[in-house]
DNA sequence: TTAGACAGAATAATCGATTTTTTAATCCAC
DNA sequence: GTGGATTAAAAAATCGATTATTCTGTCTAA
């Protein structure tokens, strides 16, 4: 694995947990490695018990496999596992943008409009692109916050961390970002008119896209 | 809360995560409550540390609510998410069990009559009702297990446990109870016919007649 | 009388050390 | 040599004790 360290944290105040999900999405570590417990406890700078809770955490999250008495391991990557959930992400996020369209306010449309703008303005250079991933996932949990369903919220979540273990192997590309960024433009345009079924169907689209960006990612990762 | 001791384990090789998850979805701790570990560990004989893992992995899987420094504690019930835990069980597994009725070989049509069989033949005053409630869980999930998707399936599983800390509340009815075992006979029945709107529509039933069930036993829950 | 501060008790979280289990290497019998 | 048992090393899991935090009741000052 290359050494995420204590460096990886821009906060002070992220809690280990924390820093291990964002090190875990963004691929810092080996998929189908397994951790060295002693070794994260330095890297970390932190303490076996908070260490173990947190591991024990994101087992249950799915972003770790625990083995009976032989620790954790990152799970592995797989074509089906990829398919299944763009295909899940595709039926839930539209599921939930259905609703939004239905139930979301007037502070939900300025909450959008705020977000595309500061995704649009992120500097994907910065901080190895950590700040335009945080505006990226922000933008596409407000889109979605006014569903109704709390737990198809959280669904959603754990299937988009899911999802940018694959999306995000490999070094960042802006060139195929771009048609993207401008889908989610239009998506705020077509939430504002609240045209439900042009928004699912762009939905529908984006993931399709941001799929085949993670299938090629997936493909080349050897 | 009513003591849950270590008694309530039958085998004496499940987990205390098994055993806790177990306590939490049949409801023998108060919605609400705060957990006191000291008290926990007495109860379960159980040590500190592998006591706060299993109740940090409960937290991540939504059966504990996991406040800053002040430990954890049962969610709390409420209307609201009842009407939307029944309504994602309905939309996921209506999903699932198309899909599965697509994809579901023979084995799986033989462990589906086994299953449903089992349930029938489950003697529903036998420990507390727990045997019967294995059986059901079983059920259920043969019933959509080939539908091709893991994280369809984990969503499921997850929504069945949340759904039944609603309808375990309270004392056991075997009256509502025979009407919702013929229809598991039907499913088996639609399903074996490959008839997949059929079952959907039936499916969506069930889960509603549960869903009232949950809602009543909810209701006078005080 | 009451709001706020303080002290003591209770509880949660963390640490360092021990125990258990797994993994690896070595040895011996065949 | 090869396969299986034995043992040493490594790692994971657990324990007992310590530290930090929150909670509760009391006291004081306005």
């Amino acid at each position: 694995m290359n050494k995420p360290m204590q460096l990886s944290s821009t906060k002070a105040s992220s809690s280990i947990y924390d820093l291990l999900r964002r090190d875990l999405v963004g691929g810092r570590f080996k998929a189908g490695e397994k951790l060295a417990i002693n070794t994260l406890k330095e890297q970390y700078q932190v303490g076996l018990s908070p260490l173990r809770e947190a591991l024990n955490k994101l087992a249950a999250y799915g972003l770790l496999i625990q083995e009976n008495q032989r620790g954790f391991r990152v799970p592995k990557l797989s074509r089906e596992e990829l398919d299944d959930i763009a295909r899940l992400r595709t039926e839930l996020e539209g599921m939930a943008l259905e609703r939004a369209i239905a139930h979301g306010d007037a502070v939900w449309e300025a909450d959008l409009l705020a977000a595309a703008h500061r995704l649009k303005r992120a500097d994907i250079t910065l901080d190895k692109g950590e700040e335009w991933e945080r505006l990226h996932t922000h933008f596409h949990r407000t889109l979605v916050a006014p569903c109704g369903s709390v737990w198809l919220l959280r669904f959603i979540e754990q299937l988009h961390d899911q999802f940018d273990r694959y999306r995000r192997l490999g070094p960042k590309m802006p060139t195929i970002r771009q048609e993207l960024d401008e889908q989610h433009h239009e998506l705020v345009e077509l939430a504002l008119q609240r045209d439900a079924t042009a928004a699912r169907a762009l939905m529908d689209d984006h993931i399709h896209k941001s799929y085949e960006v993670a299938l090629a990612r997936y493909q080349q990762h050897a």
